[in-house]
DNA sequence: GCCAACGTTGGC
DNA sequence: GCCAACGTTGGC
């Protein structure tokens, strides 16, 4: 008995690992590391499912934008980065026996032909209620609803 | 580079 | 268990 599909929206800043990394890692396929927060964790490890679509979003960039989609293509295991003391997300209370972090595969799905700015977001009336355009907000995994999924997906492929 | 908002830590 | 201090996120 499956429940129907999910949407998300995950954080990256590009500097660090942008959506062209992806599309040019093996397979466009990457590991979801380095995640260090637990509500985004718990998404991570609870609620994210193979098949769930993701919104590939730049942080810290000018302009914050979505630049597009992928899929998940394996549900949570353990962040081995967590207790590898060169990882700059290093844990020291995290080992193989607790691994505390968790992380999934994401696929590259589509790259956007028109990346949807944060400004444009948040100009869009249906999308107001969406986390990623709630004042503070710093989830960098959070859930997104099949209507706001849709309707950012449409801005990206037009205009 | 600034700083508001948020999460975590640790003293008590 | 409170909460002040601190560190981080991320838009601007």
């Amino acid at each position: 008995m499956s429940k129907s599909k999910q949407y998300w929206l995950v954080k990256t800043e590009p500097e660090s690992f942008s959506i062209a990394d992806l599309a040019k890692s093996p397979n466009q396929t990457t590991c979801w590391d380095g995640v260090r927060n637990y509500q985004a964790r718990n998404f991570l490890r609870d609620e994210m499912k193979l098949g769930d679509d993701v919104l590939f979003y730049h942080s810290n960039a000018e302009p914050p934008v979505v630049m597009g989609t992928c899929v998940v293509v394996r549900e949570a295991y353990p962040d081995h980065t967590a207790w590898d003391k060169k990882d700059h997300h290093y844990d020291p209370k995290a080992s193989p026996d607790n691994p505390i972090w968790q992380m999934v595969d994401l696929k590259l799905v589509e790259t956007f032909d028109h990346p949807v700015t944060l400004p444009e977001l948040r100009a869009v009336k249906s999308l107001a209620k969406m986390e990623l355009l709630r004042q503070g907000s710093r989830l960098s995994v959070q859930p997104v609803k099949p209507n706001e999924f849709k309707t950012v997906v449409a801005l990206g492929r037009k205009k």
